[in-house]
RNA sequence: GACUUGGUAGCUCAGCUGGUAGAGCAUUACACUUUUAAUGUAAGGGUCCUGGGUUCGAAUCCCAGCCAGGUCACCA
């Protein structure tokens, strides 16, 4: 690094000395990209056409008197550039034209405009003839360099570590990197279009929070020096968007980044994001249907296609979801026979043989059958699956089932082993609301919240889709790294 | 948090049971008038993650730490 940085400033001083600006501020017309010439490339040779292109150097092969330059450009498509000897003698070669090619002053990664004509080589290349050319942009640090010899390749940038610390240049090398994230882009894309066209209102709700509600998580905290007071970043926005529906909202969505303070594993960066929203008057069989319908419209969409394959499986989002009772896919896996009336004792008695270890202090009900879904249930759902009826205990803001007051109208779906989302019909019931926040965490309570739920708020479901698992799903990822640009490390 | 694998040139990686740090590509110089990610010759480039220890001698063995990956747990 230090040898070779050390020769690029030199060439920068020197391009200087010489007149020309490395970093010009000016901008000089195009009109093509090279994925447009390599489309069109038989009607530019034949009408002569007089081509300006924008791009970065890949590789340069200087023999004597003519050079070989391959550029590629925001299409990640590269093409040939030729110049030769012959060129100099000609009154139209500028001054520019002569330092930075003949002198040598390009190197691998400079970003340059040139102009020139097409042509094709004795080799049947096509390639253009640099006419004109402008340095942009001068690589100063070198990027590992793009070679295929002899069948081996050089074009190695996979140290992850380096990769996600310096993701630019992971995008720069590596396509399928690049193309993870426009497709994370068009789903992201899709999912807004879909919500719009339901008439949906995209909201934006307060990151800094007075009281980190609507999920159970560390929060991250942080100081207001004029309040005098800790301000918290949000775990979650769920509360605030109940607040806009209780104000009158159709229906609403954002696209939130949350905060966790928490460990970061391959499924978990401490801030991603998740699609909430929520619709008034509909409950959560309407939304499974809507689901099912989201799904298939994004993979459509995206892919222009319904099946994909995902871990080896192939995933068709064009079939109806499958719906399963918790107590029964834990009955399915386990053998398990428990239920929502199943008491503490007999719970931890049941799943003694299951080897669940749950520390002394959080022994309750809602972590050993979480703690048993995870551990037998999860990993073996492949395909798209709708888990219906959670117990009340394990659901603090979802209203109860009307037949059985002990179950919710809750559902999670899960897809090649993750959670994907979780839905359910709202509890409205400021009273009720008030209880079950008192059960589950006595230290934050939205008092501000139950008030709003006083005013009274229509009957409301509500979903929240893991859009980074979502897209690592999408894309076939394993590792969450992968579709967040720039994850977190130490 | 536990276990496990790794950290050596710009990049990718060799380096055996301890004995002067290696390769390919990249870089620099020279040669060669259109090459298939050329070719030939020569050169430069290293805090072998950090700190201790063992030893005449450590990239290599031992201990501790840092950073990262993987698996598991926790957390969603």
């Amino acid at each position: 690094m230090y040898e070779q940085e050390k020769i690029r400033k030199k060439k920068l001083i020197k391009i200087k000395l010489l007149g020309i600006n490395p970093y010009p501020s000016k901008i000089y017309k195009t009109n093509y990209n090279i994925k447009k010439i390599l489309i069109n490339k038989k009607k530019i040779i034949k009408n002569n056409i007089n081509l300006s292109i924008n791009g970065r150097i890949l590789s340069i092969r200087n023999m004597s008197k003519s050079s070989f330059i391959d550029i590629k450009d925001y299409t990640d498509n590269k093409i040939q550039l030729f110049y030769n000897i012959k060129n100099i003698n000609k009154k139209l070669i500028n001054k520019e034209y002569y330092i930075l090619l003949f002198k040598k002053y390009l190197d691998i990664g400079d970003i340059i405009w040139i102009n020139g004509k097409l042509f094709l080589t004795k080799v049947k290349e096509y390639t253009i003839l640099i006419n004109k050319i402008k340095l942009l942009s001068k690589c100063i640090y070198p990027i590992p360099n793009i070679k295929i010899k002899k069948n081996k390749i050089y074009k190695k940038f996979k140290n992850k570590e380096k990769r996600y610390r310096m993701r630019y240049i992971d995008l720069l090398l590596n396509k399928k990197v690049k193309k993870n994230f426009l497709i994370r882009s068009l789903i992201i894309k899709y999912l807004r279009n879909f919500l719009n066209k339901l008439n949906l209102i995209e909201v934006d709700t307060p990151i800094l929070q007075n009281i980190p509600g609507g999920a159970n998580a560390k929060p991250f905290i942080t100081y207001h020096n004029k309040f005098k007071k800790y301000l918290y970043l949000r775990i979650s926005n769920e509360l605030y968007l109940k607040r806009l529906i209780v104000g009158g909202f159709k229906g609403v969505y954002e696209f939130s980044r949350n905060f966790r303070n928490e460990s970061i594993d391959k499924n978990h960066n401490p801030e991603f994001t998740i699609l909430e929203f929520y619709i008034s008057y509909k409950n959560y069989i309407w939304m499974m249907k809507l689901i099912e319908k989201l799904l298939k419209y994004i993979c459509k969409k995206t892919f222009n296609k319904y099946k994909i394959k995902i871990n080896n499986n192939i995933i068709d989002f064009s079939k109806k979801i499958k719906k399963i009772k918790l107590f029964n896919i834990i009955k399915k896996y386990t053998n398990l026979n428990i239920n929502e009336n199943t008491s503490l004792k007999e719970l931890i008695k049941k799943s003694k043989k299951l080897k669940i270890n749950i520390k002394e202090n959080e022994n309750t009900k809602e972590k050993i059958i979480d703690n048993i879904f995870n551990k037998y249930c999860k990993k073996k759902i492949k395909k798209p699956l709708f888990i219906i009826d959670y117990p009340k205990y394990m659901s603090p803001l979802a209203k109860s089932k009307i037949k059985n007051k002990k179950l919710t109208e809750r559902f999670e779906l899960y897809i090649n082993g993750k959670e994907i989302a979780n839905a359910y019909t709202e509890l409205n019931d400021p009273y009720d609301q008030f209880k079950r926040f008192k059960k589950q965490n006595k230290k934050f309570i939205d008092k501000d919240f139950i008030k709003s739920l006083k005013i009274g708020m229509p009957p409301t479901v509500g979903i929240g889709i893991g859009i980074d698992r979502l897209i690592a799903l999408f894309t076939n990822n394993n590792n969450i790294q992968e579709i967040i640009l720039f994850p977190q490390m130490k």
